[in-house]
DNA sequence: TCTGGGGTCCTAGGACCC
DNA sequence: TCTGGGGTCCTAGGACCC
């Protein structure tokens, strides 16, 4: 049997943890740039803010309702997410950490399923103050159901027979399914499927003509027979990104140049945190594709590096003089990126024959900005071309304290 | 009038996830 | 005026190989 545990709120939960007084009141997070709503308490989403809506079509509601709104701190939740995952850990043979607020875990040999889960959700609760729900079924799919269908029900769920999930894919909709998302449930509607019961009785092959493989596994999984095993161990990344939005257009070229100079190097440090090396380095601009007064430009490039790398000198020049390339005169960039792609252990260097290699010196660089950066705070030292005003950075005005981070922003206790 | 078969790699686009 | 960021997988088509 698959466990599907999942935080409730995840955001919102960790920003109240630490504000107590905010228990039983709304609470929304924004996304990056304080652009739109990402998570909500039960009570923000009783005032009627949905996910994804942008903050300044919702800003009456906020005030109207006196929703206490927060800019996202992911180091916060970064780090409230592996107490919980340390807690699940204890409790399950193996776990499979699948986003930053959920997991799976296996449940085989288990026998008192009804007694055992319970403790589960109990203990993570005590132990972070985060609360949890807990679905479990014979399959990932079924289990994410169960979770989402026990979130009505005390936050417990347990489908361990075929009438119990009969019952439940009766009453759920086809459209909250992992999986579907708003094409597939097109097509549900024109045939008039509304619930996961009624989907699951479709032939295999239409799901396999409609929805690729993917539908196939699904198929499977709605009828009880595991097609999507756990993964205990995460395999390696396939492309690490590090793209923002700016605060304000840029129509400029040297300033886009500070952007990607400072999300290349982030993106190195990323890199080298995951011992890895990159053999392409991909860049991307945007613009705001919400406008559709301005002058629209998505433009791409891919660059192959000769030897792979991890160093911020090296991406970030591959990324400024792309920019260059992509940029376009009288045009408003609202975002831009840089893609690291066919990743190496860093350990697995693949010299060039043809191509003269600096024997490691560059690393020795990289490993003492990383050292200082660690020692000094993150930007001590840096690439000169990020600039000094930086007017493009993020907005976040609604930031809260490293409460679990900081020794500076430790709560005191009198 | 008639021009093979089997494969890999890469890219772009679509769909979905949290 | 103001609409996030970081991922995965699948498919189709083009280019190329023997």
């Amino acid at each position: 049997m698959f466990a599907l545990c999942d935080c409730n709120n995840f955001y919102a939960s960790a920003e109240r943890l630490f504000r107590p007084e905010l228990n039983g009141k709304p609470v929304v997070v924004l996304s990056n740039n304080d652009g739109c709503v990402i998570a909500r308490s039960e009570e923000a989403k009783a005032c009627g803010i949905k996910m994804g809506d942008p903050e300044f079509l919702v800003r009456d509601l906020i005030k109207k309702f006196s929703i206490q709104v927060f800019s996202s701190n992911y180091v916060l939740y970064g780090d409230m997410s592996e107490r919980v995952m340390h807690n699940l850990g204890r409790w399950f043979p193996r776990l499979d950490v699948y986003s930053i607020d959920e997991a799976f875990g296996w449940l085989g040999g288990v026998k008192d399923l009804g007694n055992y889960v319970p403790k589960i959700r109990e203990s993570v609760v005590r132990n972070t103050g985060i609360p949890v729900s807990i679905g479990v079924a014979p399959t990932k799919t079924l289990a994410k159901l169960a979770n989402k269908m026990s979130k009505r029900t005390g936050g417990v769920l347990v489908l361990d027979s075929d009438e119990k999930i009969k019952a439940a894919v009766n009453d759920f909709p086809a459209h909250e399914l992992w999986g579907v998302g708003r094409q597939h449930y097109k097509k549900f509607e024109s045939l008039g499927i509304r619930t996961a019961g009624e989907l699951r009785n479709m032939p295999e092959m239409w799901f396999k003509q409609h929805m690729t493989i993917l539908g196939q596994r699904m198929w499977n999984e709605l009828w009880g027979r595991p097609a999507i095993p756990l993964e205990a161990v995460r395999e390696t990344k396939k492309g690490i990104t590090v793209s923002r939005s700016f605060r304000n257009y840029i129509e400029q070229p040297e300033i886009l140049a500070e952007a990607l100079t400072l999300y290349a190097s982030r993106l190195a440090e990323k890199l080298r945190r995951e011992k890895l090396r990159c053999l392409y380095l991909q860049v991307f601009l945007y613009t705001n594709k919400n406008r559709e007064d301005h002058p629209q430009h998505f433009p791409s490039h891919t660059h192959k590096l000769l030897i792979a790398s991890n160093n911020t000198t090296d991406l970030v020049s591959i990324a400024v003089r792309v920019s260059a390339r992509l940029f376009r005169a009288g045009v408003k960039y609202r975002k831009a990126g840089v893609i690291a792609t066919g990743l190496v252990p860093e350990n697995e260097l693949q010299l060039n024959a043809f191509f003269d290699h600096d024997n490691g010196k560059k690393d020795t660089v990289s490993a003492v900005l990383d050292k200082l950066n660690l020692a000094y705070g993150r930007g001590t030292l840096r690439m000169a071309s990020e600039g000094y005003e930086k007017k493009w950075r993020l907005k976040h005005e609604y930031l809260s304290k490293g409460y679990t981070t900081r020794w500076a922003d430790i709560i005191k206790v009198k």
